[in-house]
DNA sequence: CAAGTATATGCGCTTCTAAGCATATAGTAA
DNA sequence: TTACTATATGCTTAGAAGCGCATATACTTG
């Protein structure tokens, strides 16, 4: 019950379903959720490395980049069944479509030039 | 997006997955549940109270009872797909069958005569 | 090797959550 | 009405969660 209890949890915070939606679009580093998101790098990482606990997502390292993905294969039936119905509560929403919009546009650089990219700040 | 949020938060939580299971069994009033799970009343009426916030249950007032059930035909779609993760979650859970087990000695009796049973303790 | 970069994480702060105790509320019964 | 009973709730406290800052880690490149 532990885990089911965990993986709920994982679910129950609105960064988090907003990180699932863009992973089901694709495959993303931490930078790029960052971006689509426009959250900052901590919070980024922090949520993603939440979902991944939770068993939601796999990770694969290439270089520097971390890049997180859903598990489709690895998952549990059930937490496959949660991501449907994670799916299902996302349909027409605004925020989350908005983030697919952004994402459209994230370019994979790293933290801080992404942090310009949100803030709208001049390179240093 | 909200009440995505707050759909998975009732459900992160071990006591509300309990009371989820139970009442998959039959409506039960507070004082059944606090006997199944073995809890306090202020425990079992609070995260009955939750869960109905959270659009899973209806509430029918028998006299001074306040019974509670899984809303199967109000609820929305998408909570219907939780409630079924939820029910392969559990499958095998040995407290869960526990919890069930108690139900079935469970009286429709006030807290304070609830209680005594289940902490074990003689009436005063 | 040193410098630079993408991500993870320790610390601290703030906010949220769970649940106990005591009490309020509402229905019942004499 | 008064006494009793089932449930809800205000107040409080302990613990957990979310996240910012600064820094550590790990990989790359010169």
């Amino acid at each position: 019950m532990r885990d089911a209890v965990k993986a709920f949890k994982a679910l129950s915070d609105d960064t988090r379903l907003r990180i699932l939606n863009i992973l089901l679009e694709r495959e993303c580093c931490v930078c790029e959720v960052m971006q689509a998101l426009d959250i900052s790098q901590t919070r980024a990482s922090r949520n993603l490395a939440a979902l991944y606990d939770a068993g939601f997502l796999k990770l694969r390292k290439n270089g520097l980049w971390s890049l997180y993905s859903i598990d489709k294969d690895g998952m549990q039936d059930y937490l496959t069944d949660l991501v449907h119905a994670v799916t299902r509560t996302l349909e027409g929403n605004k925020a989350v479509e908005l983030d697919r919009e952004r994402l459209k546009k994230a370019e994979r650089v790293g933290p801080s030039c992404a942090d310009r990219i949100r803030t709208g700040r001049a390179p240093a």
